[in-house]
DNA sequence: AAGTGGTCTAGACCACGGG
DNA sequence: CCGTGGTCTAGACCACTTG
Protein backbone atom coordinates (compact mmCIF):
# COMPACT_ATOMS: atom_id res chain seq x y z
CA UNK A 1 0.00 0.00 0.00
CA UNK A 2 3.04 2.47 0.32
CA UNK A 3 2.89 2.93 -3.13
CA UNK A 4 -0.31 4.21 -3.63
CA UNK A 5 0.90 6.85 -0.77
CA UNK A 6 3.86 8.07 -2.84
CA UNK A 7 2.01 7.92 -6.35
CA UNK A 8 -0.29 11.29 -5.05
CA UNK A 9 2.58 13.24 -6.03
CA UNK A 10 3.05 15.25 -8.63
CA UNK A 11 4.68 18.20 -9.87
CA UNK A 12 3.32 21.65 -11.78
CA UNK A 13 5.46 21.19 -15.01
CA UNK A 14 4.84 25.07 -16.27
CA UNK A 15 6.70 26.70 -13.63
CA UNK A 16 9.75 28.24 -13.89
CA UNK A 17 11.32 26.18 -11.20
CA UNK A 18 13.62 23.23 -12.26
CA UNK A 19 11.74 19.94 -11.88
CA UNK A 20 14.37 18.38 -9.99
CA UNK A 21 13.90 21.01 -7.11
CA UNK A 22 10.19 20.82 -7.53
CA UNK A 23 10.46 17.15 -6.93
CA UNK A 24 13.06 17.35 -4.29
CA UNK A 25 10.88 19.72 -2.30
CA UNK A 26 8.09 17.41 -3.30
CA UNK A 27 9.82 14.33 -1.97
CA UNK A 28 10.61 16.24 1.45
CA UNK A 29 7.19 17.81 2.34
CA UNK A 30 5.80 14.21 1.55
CA UNK A 31 8.27 12.96 3.94
CA UNK A 32 7.45 15.43 6.52
CA UNK A 33 3.89 15.19 6.21
CA UNK A 34 3.38 11.75 6.76
CA UNK A 35 6.54 11.43 8.89
CA UNK A 36 7.76 8.46 7.13
CA UNK A 37 9.76 6.69 9.18
CA UNK A 38 13.37 6.94 9.55
CA UNK A 39 14.81 3.71 7.53
CA UNK A 40 12.21 3.62 4.84
CA UNK A 41 12.32 2.66 1.50
CA UNK A 42 11.78 5.06 -1.01
CA UNK A 43 10.17 4.45 -4.32
CA UNK A 44 13.05 2.97 -7.05
CA UNK A 45 13.84 5.97 -8.75
CA UNK A 46 12.39 4.05 -12.11
CA UNK A 47 8.65 4.45 -10.40
CA UNK A 48 9.29 7.83 -9.26
CA UNK A 49 10.61 8.83 -12.33
CA UNK A 50 6.91 7.37 -13.98
CA UNK A 51 4.76 9.08 -11.29
CA UNK A 52 6.53 12.35 -11.87
CA UNK A 53 6.33 12.15 -15.71
CA UNK A 54 10.35 12.65 -15.85
CA UNK A 55 13.80 10.60 -16.77
CA UNK A 56 15.33 8.84 -14.19
CA UNK A 57 18.48 11.21 -14.35
CA UNK A 58 15.73 14.04 -12.95
CA UNK A 59 14.28 11.99 -10.10
CA UNK A 60 18.43 11.03 -9.51
CA UNK A 61 19.24 14.73 -9.26
CA UNK A 62 16.27 15.16 -6.99
CA UNK A 63 17.44 12.88 -5.02
CA UNK A 64 20.78 14.18 -4.80
CA UNK A 65 19.50 17.09 -3.25
CA UNK A 66 17.17 15.08 -0.68
CA UNK A 67 20.93 13.34 0.60
CA UNK A 68 23.06 16.52 0.47
CA UNK A 69 20.64 17.89 2.47
CA UNK A 70 21.15 14.31 5.17
CA UNK A 71 17.14 13.38 4.59
CA UNK A 72 18.06 10.00 2.39
CA UNK A 73 20.55 7.74 2.17
CA UNK A 74 21.37 5.72 -0.93
CA UNK A 75 22.51 2.22 -0.92
CA UNK A 76 23.82 1.08 -4.45
CA UNK A 77 22.10 -2.10 -5.38
CA UNK A 78 19.31 -1.85 -2.29
CA UNK A 79 17.86 1.93 -2.73
CA UNK A 80 17.33 5.45 -0.71
CA UNK A 81 16.10 4.70 2.95
CA UNK A 82 14.76 8.08 4.92
CA UNK A 83 17.70 9.12 7.35
CA UNK A 84 16.94 9.49 11.03
CA UNK A 85 17.54 13.09 11.87
CA UNK A 86 20.69 12.71 14.42
CA UNK A 87 22.68 15.50 15.78
CA UNK A 88 25.23 15.27 18.38
CA UNK A 89 25.45 18.55 20.47
CA UNK A 90 29.14 19.27 20.70
CA UNK A 91 30.45 21.25 23.79
CA UNK A 92 34.48 22.71 22.62
CA UNK A 93 34.91 26.40 23.24
CA UNK A 94 33.77 26.89 26.57
CA UNK A 95 36.92 25.31 28.34
CA UNK A 96 40.09 24.37 27.25
CA UNK A 97 39.42 20.96 26.53
CA UNK A 98 40.03 18.55 23.91
CA UNK A 99 37.92 16.96 21.72
CA UNK A 100 38.16 13.73 23.12
CA UNK A 101 37.53 15.16 26.40
CA UNK A 102 34.58 17.45 25.67
CA UNK A 103 33.11 14.37 24.45
CA UNK A 104 33.89 12.55 27.68
CA UNK A 105 32.12 15.03 29.57
CA UNK A 106 29.14 14.84 27.38
CA UNK A 107 28.39 11.38 28.53
CA UNK A 108 27.68 10.62 25.02
CA UNK A 109 29.48 6.38 24.24
CA UNK A 110 32.58 6.96 22.08
CA UNK A 111 35.44 5.32 20.24
CA UNK A 112 38.42 6.17 19.21
CA UNK A 113 39.82 3.93 16.18
CA UNK A 114 44.09 5.15 15.26
CA UNK A 115 43.54 4.77 11.35
CA UNK A 116 47.04 6.25 11.08
CA UNK A 117 50.36 7.08 13.12
CA UNK A 118 53.82 7.59 11.78
CA UNK A 119 56.74 9.83 12.86
CA UNK A 120 57.55 12.05 9.45
CA UNK A 121 59.30 15.11 8.37
CA UNK A 122 57.39 18.60 9.25
CA UNK A 123 57.42 20.10 5.50
CA UNK A 124 56.97 23.63 5.02
CA UNK A 125 53.11 23.72 5.99
CA UNK A 126 53.33 21.76 8.83
CA UNK A 127 56.17 23.94 10.34
CA UNK A 128 55.23 26.72 9.78
CA UNK A 129 52.27 26.37 11.60
CA UNK A 130 54.03 24.50 14.50
CA UNK A 131 57.33 27.28 14.04
CA UNK A 132 59.81 24.11 13.50
CA UNK A 133 62.03 23.46 10.65
CA UNK A 134 60.71 21.73 8.12
CA UNK A 135 62.97 18.92 8.24
CA UNK A 136 62.30 18.43 12.20
CA UNK A 137 60.28 15.23 12.82
CA UNK A 138 56.71 14.99 14.18
CA UNK A 139 54.41 12.81 15.54
CA UNK A 140 51.94 12.07 12.77
CA UNK A 141 48.21 10.86 14.40
CA UNK A 142 45.23 10.51 12.45
CA UNK A 143 42.51 9.05 14.13
CA UNK A 144 38.34 8.30 13.46
CA UNK A 145 35.99 9.40 16.48
CA UNK A 146 32.85 8.09 16.32
CA UNK A 147 29.73 8.39 18.85
CA UNK A 148 26.93 5.54 19.62
CA UNK A 149 28.65 3.81 17.28
CA UNK A 150 28.40 5.93 14.42
CA UNK A 151 31.67 7.80 12.72
CA UNK A 152 31.72 11.88 13.73
CA UNK A 153 34.65 13.32 12.95
CA UNK A 154 38.43 12.42 12.02
CA UNK A 155 40.97 14.22 13.32
CA UNK A 156 44.88 14.43 12.46
CA UNK A 157 47.60 15.39 14.71
CA UNK A 158 50.98 17.06 14.16
CA UNK A 159 53.21 16.60 17.81
CA UNK A 160 57.15 17.89 17.70
CA UNK A 161 58.99 14.60 18.10
CA UNK A 162 61.67 16.05 20.01
CA UNK A 163 59.20 17.14 23.11
CA UNK A 164 56.98 13.35 23.58
CA UNK A 165 59.88 10.46 22.79
CA UNK A 166 58.36 7.43 22.80
CA UNK A 167 54.96 9.16 21.81
CA UNK A 168 54.09 6.21 18.86
CA UNK A 169 53.90 3.98 21.74
CA UNK A 170 50.93 5.65 23.82
CA UNK A 171 47.37 4.00 23.77
CA UNK A 172 45.71 6.87 21.57
CA UNK A 173 42.29 4.67 21.91
CA UNK A 174 42.02 4.58 25.53
CA UNK A 175 43.39 7.59 26.53
CA UNK A 176 42.79 11.56 25.38
CA UNK A 177 45.69 12.93 23.73
CA UNK A 178 45.87 15.96 26.28
CA UNK A 179 45.65 13.53 29.49
CA UNK A 180 48.81 11.63 27.53
CA UNK A 181 50.58 15.07 27.51
CA UNK A 182 50.25 16.12 30.76
CA UNK A 183 50.68 13.23 32.49
CA UNK A 184 52.96 11.11 30.44
CA UNK A 185 55.59 14.23 29.87
CA UNK A 186 54.36 16.84 32.18
CA UNK A 187 53.41 18.78 29.92
CA UNK A 188 50.07 20.42 29.90
CA UNK A 189 47.99 22.49 27.18
CA UNK A 190 47.59 26.00 28.33
CA UNK A 191 46.44 27.80 25.47
CA UNK A 192 44.97 27.48 21.67
CA UNK A 193 44.17 28.92 19.12
CA UNK A 194 41.63 27.93 16.90
CA UNK A 195 40.22 28.25 12.95
CA UNK A 196 37.03 27.09 12.13
CA UNK A 197 35.81 26.88 8.15
CA UNK A 198 33.67 24.95 6.00
CA UNK A 199 34.83 22.63 3.99
CA UNK A 200 34.48 19.18 1.93
CA UNK A 201 35.47 16.12 2.78
CA UNK A 202 39.03 14.10 0.47
CA UNK A 203 37.68 10.87 -0.60
CA UNK A 204 39.56 8.85 2.25
CA UNK A 205 37.44 11.10 4.66
CA UNK A 206 34.62 10.63 2.60
CA UNK A 207 35.06 7.03 3.22
CA UNK A 208 35.92 7.21 6.96
CA UNK A 209 33.01 9.01 7.99
CA UNK A 210 30.58 7.07 5.36
CA UNK A 211 29.30 10.15 3.88
CA UNK A 212 29.16 11.07 0.10
CA UNK A 213 31.57 13.87 -1.28
CA UNK A 214 29.20 16.65 -2.16
CA UNK A 215 28.00 16.61 1.84
CA UNK A 216 30.04 19.53 3.46
CA UNK A 217 32.42 19.29 6.43
CA UNK A 218 33.40 21.18 9.57
CA UNK A 219 36.75 21.85 9.93
CA UNK A 220 38.66 22.92 13.01
CA UNK A 221 42.16 23.30 13.05
CA UNK A 222 43.80 24.15 15.72
CA UNK A 223 47.28 24.80 17.73
CA UNK A 224 48.18 24.10 21.16
CA UNK A 225 50.43 25.58 23.41
CA UNK A 226 52.18 24.65 26.54
CA UNK A 227 52.93 27.28 29.56
CA UNK A 228 56.27 28.39 27.93
CA UNK A 229 54.61 29.48 24.71
CA UNK A 230 55.83 26.95 22.36
CA UNK A 231 53.79 24.92 20.09
CA UNK A 232 52.59 21.15 21.69
CA UNK A 233 50.51 19.85 18.93
CA UNK A 234 48.78 21.20 15.91
CA UNK A 235 45.73 18.93 14.67
CA UNK A 236 42.89 19.64 11.79
CA UNK A 237 39.38 17.65 12.53
CA UNK A 238 36.94 17.32 9.95
CA UNK A 239 33.15 17.01 11.83
CA UNK A 240 30.35 15.67 9.49
CA UNK A 241 28.26 18.64 9.29
CA UNK A 242 24.59 16.70 9.94
CA UNK A 243 25.75 15.40 13.13
CA UNK A 244 27.50 18.13 14.83
CA UNK A 245 26.81 21.27 16.36
CA UNK A 246 29.51 23.23 18.31
CA UNK A 247 28.39 25.48 20.89
CA UNK A 248 30.15 27.67 23.41
CA UNK A 249 29.18 29.96 26.29
CA UNK A 250 30.56 33.35 26.16
CA UNK A 251 31.38 36.32 29.01
CA UNK A 252 32.15 39.28 29.41
CA UNK A 253 35.55 39.77 29.99
CA UNK A 254 36.44 43.01 31.87
CA UNK B 1 46.32 30.75 -27.40
CA UNK B 2 44.53 29.94 -24.15
CA UNK B 3 42.41 27.06 -25.94
CA UNK B 4 45.99 25.58 -26.97
CA UNK B 5 46.51 25.11 -23.07
CA UNK B 6 43.35 23.65 -22.02
CA UNK B 7 42.93 21.30 -24.51
CA UNK B 8 45.85 18.87 -23.68
CA UNK B 9 43.81 18.17 -20.89
CA UNK B 10 42.10 14.38 -20.66
CA UNK B 11 41.51 11.90 -18.79
CA UNK B 12 41.77 7.93 -18.12
CA UNK B 13 38.27 6.61 -19.07
CA UNK B 14 39.39 3.41 -17.76
CA UNK B 15 40.21 4.75 -14.14
CA UNK B 16 37.05 3.19 -11.69
CA UNK B 17 36.20 7.07 -10.35
CA UNK B 18 33.12 8.48 -12.48
CA UNK B 19 34.19 10.63 -15.37
CA UNK B 20 32.89 14.43 -14.18
CA UNK B 21 35.22 13.56 -11.00
CA UNK B 22 38.15 12.76 -13.12
CA UNK B 23 37.43 16.04 -15.23
CA UNK B 24 36.83 18.27 -12.14
CA UNK B 25 39.92 17.33 -10.47
CA UNK B 26 41.59 17.67 -13.60
CA UNK B 27 40.69 21.58 -14.18
CA UNK B 28 40.66 21.98 -10.75
CA UNK B 29 44.64 21.03 -11.08
CA UNK B 30 44.86 22.62 -14.08
CA UNK B 31 43.68 26.01 -12.74
CA UNK B 32 45.99 25.70 -9.73
CA UNK B 33 48.93 24.64 -11.37
CA UNK B 34 48.93 27.49 -14.37
CA UNK B 35 47.26 30.14 -11.76
CA UNK B 36 45.50 31.21 -14.31
CA UNK B 37 44.05 34.27 -12.86
CA UNK B 38 40.56 34.93 -11.40
CA UNK B 39 38.05 36.35 -14.40
CA UNK B 40 39.50 34.44 -16.61
CA UNK B 41 36.81 32.23 -18.39
CA UNK B 42 36.96 28.87 -18.78
CA UNK B 43 36.48 27.35 -22.29
CA UNK B 44 33.01 26.92 -23.02
CA UNK B 45 31.00 23.31 -21.69
CA UNK B 46 30.99 22.60 -25.29
CA UNK B 47 34.30 23.01 -25.79
CA UNK B 48 35.45 20.51 -23.11
CA UNK B 49 32.69 18.04 -23.59
CA UNK B 50 34.75 17.69 -27.02
CA UNK B 51 38.44 18.13 -25.59
CA UNK B 52 37.58 15.31 -23.37
CA UNK B 53 35.41 12.97 -25.09
CA UNK B 54 32.54 13.39 -23.03
CA UNK B 55 28.99 14.90 -23.35
CA UNK B 56 28.42 18.22 -22.56
CA UNK B 57 25.96 16.97 -19.10
CA UNK B 58 29.08 15.27 -17.90
CA UNK B 59 31.27 18.42 -18.57
CA UNK B 60 28.31 20.14 -16.54
CA UNK B 61 28.58 18.00 -13.45
CA UNK B 62 32.33 18.72 -13.09
CA UNK B 63 32.18 22.19 -13.59
CA UNK B 64 29.04 22.19 -11.16
CA UNK B 65 31.55 20.39 -8.29
CA UNK B 66 34.02 23.13 -8.86
CA UNK B 67 31.47 25.38 -7.98
CA UNK B 68 30.35 23.89 -4.91
CA UNK B 69 34.17 24.46 -3.58
CA UNK B 70 33.78 27.90 -5.22
CA UNK B 71 36.32 27.89 -7.39
CA UNK B 72 34.65 29.21 -10.55
CA UNK B 73 31.31 30.80 -10.98
CA UNK B 74 29.02 30.25 -13.82
CA UNK B 75 26.75 33.29 -15.74
CA UNK B 76 23.98 32.48 -17.80
CA UNK B 77 24.60 33.55 -21.25
CA UNK B 78 28.09 34.90 -20.90
CA UNK B 79 30.25 31.71 -19.16
CA UNK B 80 32.42 29.80 -16.54
CA UNK B 81 34.91 32.56 -14.77
CA UNK B 82 37.34 31.91 -12.16
CA UNK B 83 37.15 33.13 -8.76
CA UNK B 84 39.57 34.83 -6.83
CA UNK B 85 39.31 33.05 -3.36
CA UNK B 86 39.00 35.55 -0.76
CA UNK B 87 38.56 35.06 2.77
CA UNK B 88 37.84 37.22 5.62
CA UNK B 89 39.59 36.25 8.91
CA UNK B 90 36.89 36.53 11.47
CA UNK B 91 37.30 36.51 15.33
CA UNK B 92 34.45 36.00 16.88
CA UNK B 93 34.87 34.07 20.10
CA UNK B 94 37.75 35.88 21.93
CA UNK B 95 35.80 38.21 23.91
CA UNK B 96 31.99 39.18 24.15
CA UNK B 97 31.76 41.61 21.35
CA UNK B 98 28.83 41.32 18.12
CA UNK B 99 29.77 40.37 15.23
CA UNK B 100 29.52 43.73 13.82
CA UNK B 101 32.37 45.02 16.69
CA UNK B 102 34.62 42.24 15.81
CA UNK B 103 34.24 43.14 11.93
CA UNK B 104 35.11 47.03 12.93
CA UNK B 105 37.87 45.52 14.72
CA UNK B 106 39.56 43.88 12.14
CA UNK B 107 39.72 47.16 9.80
CA UNK B 108 37.80 45.87 6.82
CA UNK B 109 35.26 47.96 5.18
CA UNK B 110 31.73 47.14 5.88
CA UNK B 111 28.53 48.22 5.55
CA UNK B 112 25.35 46.92 7.19
CA UNK B 113 22.02 46.83 5.07
CA UNK B 114 18.99 46.58 6.87
CA UNK B 115 17.00 44.14 4.64
CA UNK B 116 13.74 44.43 7.24
CA UNK B 117 12.61 45.91 10.42
CA UNK B 118 9.46 45.17 12.16
CA UNK B 119 7.43 44.31 14.88
CA UNK B 120 5.75 40.88 15.47
CA UNK B 121 4.72 38.11 17.84
CA UNK B 122 7.32 36.07 19.05
CA UNK B 123 5.94 32.66 18.24
CA UNK B 124 6.53 29.64 19.67
CA UNK B 125 10.00 28.83 18.59
CA UNK B 126 11.11 32.06 19.09
CA UNK B 127 9.70 32.37 22.29
CA UNK B 128 11.17 28.95 23.76
CA UNK B 129 14.78 30.22 22.82
CA UNK B 130 14.15 33.67 24.48
CA UNK B 131 12.16 32.58 27.46
CA UNK B 132 8.98 35.06 26.52
CA UNK B 133 5.26 33.73 26.02
CA UNK B 134 4.26 33.17 22.23
CA UNK B 135 2.43 36.16 21.86
CA UNK B 136 5.10 38.49 23.61
CA UNK B 137 6.18 41.01 21.16
CA UNK B 138 9.51 40.79 19.55
CA UNK B 139 11.68 42.93 17.27
CA UNK B 140 12.52 41.46 14.20
CA UNK B 141 15.37 42.95 12.20
CA UNK B 142 17.05 41.07 9.30
CA UNK B 143 20.44 42.89 8.20
CA UNK B 144 23.20 42.29 5.63
CA UNK B 145 26.66 42.90 5.96
CA UNK B 146 28.87 43.14 3.40
CA UNK B 147 32.79 43.32 3.77
CA UNK B 148 34.58 45.07 1.14
CA UNK B 149 31.70 45.34 -1.25
CA UNK B 150 30.87 41.51 -1.09
CA UNK B 151 27.50 40.25 0.58
CA UNK B 152 29.24 37.82 3.32
CA UNK B 153 26.48 37.26 5.83
CA UNK B 154 22.48 37.94 6.77
CA UNK B 155 21.74 38.04 10.30
CA UNK B 156 17.90 38.07 11.44
CA UNK B 157 17.86 39.20 15.29
CA UNK B 158 14.67 39.05 17.58
CA UNK B 159 14.90 41.38 20.18
CA UNK B 160 11.91 41.75 23.19
CA UNK B 161 10.16 45.09 22.51
CA UNK B 162 9.66 45.55 26.46
CA UNK B 163 13.18 46.14 26.92
CA UNK B 164 13.40 48.28 24.05
CA UNK B 165 10.81 50.87 23.30
CA UNK B 166 11.69 52.79 19.92
CA UNK B 167 13.75 50.48 19.10
CA UNK B 168 12.95 50.32 15.43
CA UNK B 169 13.88 54.03 15.25
CA UNK B 170 17.35 54.02 15.50
CA UNK B 171 19.47 53.60 12.38
CA UNK B 172 21.48 50.25 12.64
CA UNK B 173 23.38 51.20 9.00
CA UNK B 174 25.78 52.89 10.86
CA UNK B 175 25.95 51.45 14.57
CA UNK B 176 26.26 48.36 16.12
CA UNK B 177 23.77 46.59 17.60
CA UNK B 178 25.40 45.64 20.98
CA UNK B 179 26.38 49.72 21.18
CA UNK B 180 22.66 50.80 20.80
CA UNK B 181 21.72 48.54 23.72
CA UNK B 182 24.29 49.62 25.80
CA UNK B 183 24.22 53.53 25.09
CA UNK B 184 20.70 53.74 24.14
CA UNK B 185 19.29 51.96 26.67
CA UNK B 186 21.97 51.44 29.21
CA UNK B 187 21.29 47.32 28.74
CA UNK B 188 25.20 45.68 28.32
CA UNK B 189 25.71 42.02 27.30
CA UNK B 190 27.63 40.21 29.40
CA UNK B 191 26.94 36.81 28.20
CA UNK B 192 26.19 34.52 25.28
CA UNK B 193 25.69 31.45 24.10
CA UNK B 194 26.20 30.32 20.74
CA UNK B 195 25.72 27.14 18.73
CA UNK B 196 27.74 26.81 15.42
CA UNK B 197 26.41 24.59 12.62
CA UNK B 198 26.82 24.11 8.56
CA UNK B 199 23.28 24.38 6.71
CA UNK B 200 22.08 25.48 3.26
CA UNK B 201 20.52 28.82 2.06
CA UNK B 202 16.84 29.53 1.78
CA UNK B 203 15.84 30.83 -1.23
CA UNK B 204 15.92 33.62 -0.02
CA UNK B 205 19.48 34.04 1.17
CA UNK B 206 20.96 32.49 -1.54
CA UNK B 207 20.15 35.80 -3.12
CA UNK B 208 20.95 37.75 -1.04
CA UNK B 209 24.90 36.47 -0.69
CA UNK B 210 24.87 35.44 -4.19
CA UNK B 211 26.17 31.87 -3.77
CA UNK B 212 23.60 28.96 -5.67
CA UNK B 213 21.79 26.83 -3.20
CA UNK B 214 24.17 24.35 -3.32
CA UNK B 215 26.60 26.31 -1.24
CA UNK B 216 26.72 25.70 2.76
CA UNK B 217 26.65 28.27 4.94
CA UNK B 218 27.97 28.28 8.40
CA UNK B 219 24.93 29.34 11.07
CA UNK B 220 25.72 30.40 14.26
CA UNK B 221 22.96 30.81 16.74
CA UNK B 222 23.69 33.07 19.79
CA UNK B 223 21.73 34.19 22.26
CA UNK B 224 22.83 37.63 24.26
CA UNK B 225 22.55 37.88 28.25
CA UNK B 226 22.28 40.97 30.30
CA UNK B 227 23.50 41.76 33.88
CA UNK B 228 20.18 40.10 34.90
CA UNK B 229 20.49 37.00 33.12
CA UNK B 230 17.39 37.97 30.93
CA UNK B 231 17.72 37.26 27.06
CA UNK B 232 18.79 40.86 25.49
CA UNK B 233 18.62 39.12 22.09
CA UNK B 234 17.87 36.05 19.65
CA UNK B 235 19.87 36.06 16.77
CA UNK B 236 20.66 33.96 13.61
CA UNK B 237 23.69 34.40 11.51
CA UNK B 238 24.30 32.41 8.38
CA UNK B 239 28.05 32.83 6.74
CA UNK B 240 28.95 32.67 3.34
CA UNK B 241 31.08 29.38 3.85
CA UNK B 242 33.75 30.40 0.88
CA UNK B 243 34.66 33.66 2.59
CA UNK B 244 34.69 33.10 6.20
CA UNK B 245 36.76 31.76 8.85
CA UNK B 246 35.93 32.11 12.00
CA UNK B 247 38.63 31.93 14.92
CA UNK B 248 38.91 32.13 18.44
CA UNK B 249 41.87 32.01 21.16
CA UNK B 250 41.06 30.17 24.41
CA UNK B 251 43.18 30.00 27.74
CA UNK B 252 43.34 27.50 30.31
CA UNK B 253 40.94 28.92 32.65
CA UNK B 254 41.76 27.63 36.29
C1' DA C 1 17.97 -13.54 -12.24
C1' DA C 2 15.89 -9.38 -10.95
C1' DG C 3 15.93 -4.99 -8.91
C1' DT C 4 18.47 -1.10 -7.40
C1' DG C 5 21.25 3.16 -7.84
C1' DG C 6 25.69 5.24 -10.54
C1' DT C 7 26.81 6.99 -14.48
C1' DC C 8 26.94 8.26 -19.25
C1' DT C 9 25.41 9.54 -24.04
C1' DA C 10 23.58 12.25 -27.97
C1' DG C 11 20.76 15.30 -28.78
C1' DA C 12 17.37 18.78 -27.67
C1' DC C 13 15.01 23.17 -26.22
C1' DC C 14 15.23 27.11 -23.37
C1' DA C 15 16.70 31.81 -21.35
C1' DC C 16 20.06 34.94 -21.15
C1' DG C 17 23.92 38.19 -22.68
C1' DG C 18 26.32 40.51 -26.17
C1' DG C 19 27.19 42.16 -30.72
C1' DC D 1 21.78 36.90 -34.41
C1' DC D 2 25.03 33.64 -31.97
C1' DG D 3 27.27 31.58 -28.03
C1' DT D 4 26.63 30.64 -23.38
C1' DG D 5 25.00 27.75 -19.46
C1' DG D 6 20.38 25.35 -17.45
C1' DT D 7 17.83 21.71 -18.00
C1' DC D 8 15.66 17.66 -19.74
C1' DT D 9 14.89 13.19 -22.34
C1' DA D 10 15.10 8.24 -23.64
C1' DG D 11 17.75 4.93 -23.40
C1' DA D 12 21.85 2.49 -22.10
C1' DC D 13 25.48 -0.20 -19.50
C1' DC D 14 27.48 -1.10 -15.20
C1' DA D 15 28.13 -2.69 -10.19
C1' DC D 16 25.99 -4.04 -6.43
C1' DT D 17 22.47 -6.57 -3.38
C1' DT D 18 19.14 -9.87 -2.67
C1' DG D 19 16.53 -13.93 -3.50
Amino acid sequence: MAKLEWSQLSIDKGKPLPRYYQISKALEKFIEKNRIPSETRLPSEEYLSKIFGVSRPTINKAIQLLMEKSLVRKERGKGTFVIEKKVVPFVFMQDLTSLGESLKKSGLSFTTKVIESKEIRAGSTIAREMTLKPRDLVVYLKRLRCIEGEPVFVTETYLPSKKFPGLLKQDFASRTLYSILEEEYGIPVVKAKRILRVGRPSTEDATLLKIPLSQPLIELEGIAYSGDGSVVAYSKSKFRGDRVVLSSTVFKTQ
